[in-house]
DNA sequence: CGCTATTGTATGCAAACACATATAAATGTG
DNA sequence: CACATTTATATGTGTTTGCATACAATAGCG
């Protein structure tokens, strides 16, 4: 028999993630003292980088709301004022009438490339620091792999 | 000269925090799922979770929202409901009259440990699929030296 | 010392949130 | 094809949050 990779015991899981949870709250109380969410707060950011990164038709609503920590009645209505601020449009779904797809409007994309832009800079202050360059692309594999082993169940 | 490691360009930091944040939130929202937090929510469990961790005399009010992705005045409030509750305790400082501590009562402690151990089995079964030992043992390394490079300034 | 600046927490208030539920369309079933 | 069930989003309502600011105590400085 070959080794078999021993699973981790219940200790060490809850470390890896105490330590990923805690290490997300530091990175992300530094960067909400930035200006960069003064316009949009990270939420709300959030969301059309979502957006930004979807087909053109946009994103159904609940499929949207799948990456992101609020309600979908919350979400909902964070789409309303988004609306009025003119940022994103609800269009009919073609193919499901009790549907909405959330698209980008032009202002909404310009928006959000625009806050990304520092706010990848600053992201780039706030990590370059702490870790190398082999050590910054592990952590992405790592966090990938976990993500992909959560999200699709 | 020795070979400087060279510093990560933004884009490689950029990938590794979209990555570390995505794949916080997708294990957020299957935590948050589960009935451990019916009882209190995720972040009043937080809150009781870094008390646990802190000396016996308390946090102060300050000193513990630092941890927190929470405003001030909203902790502030949270204790109010949580000392309603008879979870913690407020204790004026005797070194500073300005500031109060914070501190776990009996029943809180036992509320923590018992959501806990709850916590921590969910945590596992909701990672140890994607992750080796080791690779966790990476992961948390890595988390962890962000955070301390991060934190301090 | 007296007096301004700073620090630590609390409060008024409007905005945003979650929960329960309503509405409306699609799907399944006898 | 009627009718219950499920799915997708929206709305009513009380709670929680953040912002601005008030209050109270310490620190700093002439």
């Amino acid at each position: 028999m070959a080794d078999q990779p021993e699973p981790p015991n219940v200790r060490e899981t809850a470390l890896a993630w105490e330590s990923l949870f805690r290490c997300q709250v530091t990175i992300m109380r530094r960067l909400q003292t930035l200006p960069d969410f003064r316009e949009l707060n990270m939420r709300e950011y959030d969301v059309l980088f979502n957006l930004k990164r979807a087909p053109d038709c946009g994103l159904r609503l609940g499929d949207l709301n799948e990456h992101l920590l609020l309600s979908q009645p919350s979400l909902s209505r964070m789409i309303d004022r988004l609306v009025t601020r003119g940022l994103v449009a609800r269009i009919a779904d073609p193919a499901d009438a009790r549907a909405v797809l959330i698209t980008l409007t032009e202002a909404g994309a310009e928006v959000q490339q625009r806050i990304g832009r520092a706010h990848v800079r600053h992201i780039n202050e706030v990590m370059a620091e702490g870790l190398s360059r082999d050590e910054l692309c592990q952590l992405r594999r790592l966090t990938q792999a976990l993500s992909d082993s959560v999200g699709p169940s």
